[in-house]
DNA sequence: CCAAAAGTGTTTCACGTACACCCATGC
DNA sequence: GCATGGGTGTACGTGAAACACTTTTGG
């Protein structure tokens, strides 16, 4: 078999990037300006450079598009079906990105591209075959927040039990019972109490707590295995 | 952003082919008859022809490899560093198959190109990055056989419990209890016992069962959850 | 009759689940 | 003082885990 056998196709990676305001799950969109499917939403995403590697674009076309870095970033999946771009074939790299919106101040427009942010349970039609991707990175993410300790990146370094609880509650989609929530968090002995409380709240404040990442390396390690 | 900016890399499709025969788990491996990596041993694989889904190229790879069709398929992951392949940027789509040894006659040797089945636990050093992504199959194997009913895929349509039993204790690396796996299994509801049992066995002969795959499907429509 | 694997139940313990009231704070 | 969410303990039932002997068959 020879190596230059073939036309090649196009290579692109595309990210769907979730985040959390305060209220619900969220996915970045931007608008597409020209054809095929312009005027529709999409996912963000663009050409691989020769000199950098998937990862590397996945990152490159994030920072571009929502100014952020250093967020959680996972490969998805790879589609290249022969039609899914009517001019020519391409092949697309997904990957998926957590992202807080409280800490990072997400710019959700970037150069002439309109870019807003979807709640999920309201999206548009997407271009392309992206509503497909969308939905699989959601499932992918419904099952992983449930046995890897993914959920902290949604949310702010300090948190409320409360604040975990309804993140879990929104992503699964099924209601969690308080006391056996927290007792179940707080035995695995990977959330550490911060000293600090809530500030300017009509009830009683909550504590504030943080991920301990190093003490949840270590457990697993030695066996330790997360599960909501 | 234009389409047509960049050079383009090579898009090749290449399998994990898992087996088991009587004793262990084993994987296909190609031997290299070219540089680079000539006489190492790597993934069976090839280029992605221009009409064809990547599905399709991994099917017809594994076709023309092994000589086995209609059999469990499921993309892995996708590896795309820049310097992987000494020659030229090379993006590979890789999956994973289960194939069982005993109904399919697998031809490890096809055209001139020398292909063997190696033990899971004696694997030489492979070309390019394939090591890698053999380890990261080998995971998703892992743990994939836990939560859904992969497993069967790897035995014939008639086993027994202990082969099934023995299946989970070669994979997963642990023993399991001979009572609480049967009971277990046999209350999920997605066995059937068959009127046949072994022949010409020096013991007690073993019933045989069956997968109900209808039976799974439906039950997991109904919330039903495979686990091991 | 011996070797080799098949097949079978019960007890124990840990964990998940269900559930309701008092506490602190701002207005 | 009232509205709002924070925080806490117990009882119960289910399911996982540990465990040993009898049965069948071929040689």
């Amino acid at each position: 078999m020879h190596t230059y056998e073939y036309p090649r196709p196009a290579l692109t990676v595309d990210c769907v990037v979730f985040g959390l305001d305060e209220n619900d799950l969220k996915v970045l969109l931007i608008e597409r300006g020209i054809e095929p499917f312009a005027g529709k939403w999409a996912l963000p995403g663009g050409f691989v450079n020769p000199e950098e590697s998937l990862e590397d674009a996945a990152k490159r076309e994030l920072k571009e598009e929502t100014g952020v870095d250093n967020v959680f970033l996972e490969q998805l999946y790879t589609v290249g079906d022969v039609d899914r771009d009517p001019r020519e074939r391409v092949i697309t790299v997904c990957y998926y990105a957590l992202v807080n919106l409280q800490e990072h101040n997400v710019e959700a427009s970037t150069d002439a591209s309109n870019a807003a942010w979807f709640e999920m349970d309201d999206l548009p039609e997407l271009a392309f075959d992206h509503n497909m991707i969308l939905e699989m990175a959601l499932k992918r993410l419904q099952s992983k927040i449930r046995y890897e300790p993914i959920g902290f990146e949604l949310l702010p370094k300090k948190f409320t039990l409360t604040q975990l609880q309804q993140l879990y509650e929104k992503i699964i989609g099924e209601k969690q019972d308080k006391r056996n929530f927290r007792k179940k968090l707080q035995k695995m002995g990977i959330l550490v109490a911060l000293d600090e409380i809530q500030k300017d709240v009509a009830h009683r404040a909550a504590r504030y707590y943080s991920f301990d990442e190093e003490q949840y390396k270590e457990k697993k390690e030695k066996g330790f295995h997360f599960e909501i």
